[in-house]
DNA sequence: TAGATTGTTAATCGATTAACAATC
DNA sequence: TAGATTGTTAATCGATTAACAATC
């Protein structure tokens, strides 16, 4: 019953991702099952901890027996939304564009890549991975009649929020947003703000209180 | 007293960076002084836990007035380390490796780049953000010559373990890992692993449930 | 059937929030 | 002094872990 459905907390949504990493090395070594107790010790987190955030999804193992590493694997795949073929463009074709443009983990994913943009004259018309980079001010345009999923904002912070601006209301869902902003989540359009230092201002942290 | 003061929870560390970009922020505008309620309401967190976090480190406030601005701003460069010059390299010279040389967000946050390195005999040699690509074969004896603190590894899957092992016993005191790896913490080097697409999955996950 | 291992409830632990005395 | 706001204790909430009945 849908009402009576717990909302999936955000701890456990971060953590998808890192299962999906962990079966889909399983499923590539050719594991056929696996047990929550296995799974724990690979990753090391507790059985409870697995079990428990599978449940929130009804549970994906079999008594007895364990996890099917194929079914898992697919109903990850599903949760994640890698089945859906998201369509993705990149706004901002500096480096960080380019390494995303070129990362190959974005299609294993299967997100596709539809466009790049760039407000540099210099930068139009150049190809990135396949992709011509376009003018950005035929962004938002490109986004409502390509049926885009999300933006990728790998732009200087000055540039970021009136580009978020104008993309708002183009049909677009989310932003992966890389820019030293923290842009709300406007509307219908959720927000996922990366700030890459911050990751190694914690490992400064720990190296320094050592 | 020492025996006293409880471990800082990994949560609490996790957040500190994020203070420090909304302290830098407010010393930028000019902005002398801050209370916790006008900073919980800037960051939608709620006063109680900014307080409780600066706590951990003893407090930075004071009754009735606040928290000083620049005060505050300094306690948090020092316990991030941000104040110790921390000596970075780079290994691996492709699009993401390029991306980092040239972001100013390190300088900004006193890491020195000192170094880069890759494998390609056509990238050697080559400039990048003012610095020279070495090769990587010399890397280990760069890093235990300069007190480099910091290894950025940007680097194929494949390439990454073993370079970690090359590096470990080089003095080297961290790893911020970008590749498709879990690097462990080798004995007495911290690691921080960095996996972009998890963020891009969390928001591919919200977009699917909606 | 016996053994294994999940799904799920209950217990514990830790983090967040609320409240207020201390104090600037 | 009166007002403001921290530092800190206590209460609440939520997440993790433990335990075990259900069941393959």
């Amino acid at each position: 019953m849908d009402i009576n459905e717990k909302k999936v907390p955000e701890v456990v949504v971060r953590r998808l991702p890192r299962y999906y990493r962990y079966l889909d090395e399983l499923d590539r070594e050719g594991k056929m099952r696996i047990s929550s107790t296995a799974l724990s010790k690979k990753m090391g987190v507790t059985a409870s901890q697995i079990r428990q955030d599978f449940n929130y999804f009804g549970g994906f193992g079999q008594q007895g027996y364990g996890y099917n590493v194929k079914h898992l694997l697919t109903e990850l795949k599903k949760l994640l939304g890698i089945t859906k073929g998201y369509k993705v463009v990149i706004i901002g074709a500096g480096n960080l564009g380019h390494a995303i443009a070129n990362y190959g983990g974005l299609k294993k994913r299967g997100f596709k890549l539809c466009g790049i943009f760039d407000s540099d004259k210099e930068k139009i018309g150049q190809k990135v991975g396949g992709i011509e980079i376009s003018d950005i001010s035929g962004a938002r345009e490109f986004i409502a009649e390509n049926n885009v999923d999300i933006a990728i904002l790998t732009l200087p912070k000055n540039e970021t929020e009136k580009v978020a601006e104008m993309l708002a209301d183009s049909g677009i869902k989310g932003f992966w947003n890389f820019s030293y902003t923290e842009l709300k989540s406007i509307d219908s359009v959720f927000v996922e703000n990366v700030h890459l230092t911050d990751s190694l201002m914690t490992l400064s942290f720990k190296i320094n209180q050592r």
